[in-house]
DNA sequence: ACCCTTTATGATACCGGTAACATATTACTA
DNA sequence: TAGTAATATGTTACCGGTATCATAAAGGGT
């Protein structure tokens, strides 16, 4: 009754004969604090478990300590890659000081964005971080239009004037493509991700591009769409067998697709790389662990997540300039792609 | 300068030339407001964009209007039917005008709990959702002695004494076990789940008393161990395949291992259910469609979120009775599973 | 017309911190 | 040894709401 076990900073100053404003001076490592008071104030803290009520300090600083990362959970799977990306926020988030939450969207729910805002508006957070969004995101549209600041991981296009971190999809395509061209590959199937996506289209034009600068003709049925999904590469994969021309390298959008393209090869008693050079996009941790370890564009994912929450912690509202910011991205040669044989056609 | 661009409850009350005690009646829907009083305060609410600052509501109400999901994303991928936990959830947030954040913790990180807990000391949430910890964890230990109200999804065993909601999984394993048996089934696969996690070895639990129960020896060549992974799930039913007697049918510990397993089944150039019936467990999304259709136990996701966040909102911490919920699985025919055919031996 | 209840609004204190300024104590310098 | 700078601590106001209690106005019964 007396004692509402509700320790605060008052608690702490009273039992340490001093003013709060001086265990306020502890708690955030002021320097001017001798130092026979700091322990004993840090000991008292340590003895009644004293937390300080972020509601307050937040309140009383008058800029929230904390970012949100809006994630739409549906997509999770397809952009599953975003561990890395969570791990290189959580890196900036700590550094700093800050905290993290993460809010999920689903795309049935009406009023997300007045949820997601208020969050904003209400001063729980200094901004967001928005995985991936599609080019046509209503979510990302109205936040604009509602002018909250947020950062864009891997998604440049549809939003000029927005902030961004993105990959060089169309050139780490490129690469990849001419890569097996440079291994003698002239019939080359590509799996594609959705066409809705700005990405997905950058890499099918990286692909595209760099066949027709080495002259190479490429024959629409050797071009099948697989949205990113793993099952769409396994069917994807098993319909480019059976093509007249049966491609001698496929090169997939992503690498959840190169993985069930690699089921379907298997599933029909062809091998990788003997029979089919296979390259995958994004380098996801399983990717170098498939049989035969997956030739891939990795992305800087890890990056891709410190940039951005570094960006958006940094950022000052009052200069708003925004970031535009597109980090390269690297082929990394694994087993499942080899130089075709001379005895194959 | 003059207007610092900051509409607070004072500027509106100031507008409406009331105080601001008839502002947050309004907001808070109390009924002694006159409904022109009502309508103007509203109209200036929407006119200047007014939002109310949580963070100051929180500081005034003394209690956090927010919970907690902590998930380690590491086992999402094993866990991943978790969307539809999440969405149960969030069905209940809502509904109680609540905020849901949502905390990650990967295996590594040292200071996990402390990050954790200082949310709720910090009186920024009102307590904890654990989705699926393994039973030896040491976060929830932790957050155990550090006193933090929590609620486990999915995880009854090992703590004792702590709340939680989970559900029959004996019980569900025991059915799917019992009606492969039914159907005439004498050979049956199991694909175990990881021996560490508690709802794994009741699933096998299930099985085996199934059997013992029909006086059907179980040949323990027969029982592989998959850890509720994918890739595990496929390696485990080639195992299975290349057995002196071959399985007629597979029990899968889960639906991701099933998936597994029935890739390997098409790629040994067999056919379920023809060849081999297969069961899973969980219901996740594919499993209804996969080639052909699962038949699963299903786990009653939705509610497993509702029951969990239900009572981790409306708790007293006065009177912590913990809450011990296990709900009921069912056994969902589909078309991986047949009667076994009489010339079969 | 009077009293009582219901409705409607206001005044004040407080939630638990921090910012900004003031003051007191030492330390150093000339 | 005074004078100034650096160190150490305290005072006060404030962040933006809500709870509580007080007060005022309107309605209703006798």
């Amino acid at each position: 009754m007396n004692k509402p076990e509700n320790i605060t900073i008052d608690t702490i100053a009273e039992k340490a004969g001093t003013s709060k404003m001086t265990v306020s001076r502890v708690i955030n490592n002021h320097p001017y604090v001798k130092s026979e008071t700091r322990s004993k104030i840090l000991n008292l803290i340590k003895k009644f478990k004293y937390h300080p009520n972020l509601t307050a300090v937040n309140l009383s600083r008058q800029s929230p300590q904390t970012i949100a990362l809006v994630i739409q959970y549906e997509h999770l799977f397809t952009t599953y890659y975003f561990i890395e990306i969570l791990q290189g926020i959580e890196k900036i988030v700590d550094e700093c000081s800050y905290n993290l939450v993460i809010l999920n969207v689903t795309s049935q729910e009406e009023d997300a964005v007045e949820r997601i805002t208020s969050w904003y508006f209400g001063k729980f957070v200094k901004g967001f971080l928005v995985l991936a969004p599609p080019e046509n995101s209503v979510l990302v549209k109205k936040m604009r239009e509602a002018d909250v600041p947020f950062v864009l991981i891997g998604a440049s296009r549809g939003f000029k004037g927005s902030s961004f971190v993105d990959v060089e999809n169309y050139t780490g395509a490129y690469k990849a493509a001419k890569y097996l061209i440079d291994l003698g590959h002239k019939h080359i199937g590509f799996i594609a991700g959705p066409p809705e996506r700005g990405d997905a289209r950058e890499r099918e034009a990286g692909f595209r591009q760099a066949l027709a600068d080495k002259k190479i003709p490429i024959s629409e049925n050797l071009v099948v769409c697989g949205h990113y999904k793993e099952d769409l590469g396994y069917q994807a994969m098993l319909h480019l067998l059976i093509q007249p021309t049966r491609p001698t390298a496929v090169f997939a959008a992503n690498d959840l697709m190169a993985k069930g393209a690699l089921m379907a090869v298997k599933e029909s008693n062809l091998q990788v790389p003997k029979d089919i050079s296979l390259v995958g996009f994004d380098d996801i941790d399983i990717a170098a662990h498939l049989v035969p370890p997956l030739t891939t564009v990795k992305q800087p994912m890890f990056r891709l997540g410190t940039e951005a929450a570094s960006f958006l912690i940094e950022q000052n509202p009052e200069e708003n300039k925004p970031l535009h910011l597109v980090l390269p991205t690297e082929l990394i040669i694994r087993e499942s792609s080899v130089r075709i044989w001379h005895f194959q056609k």
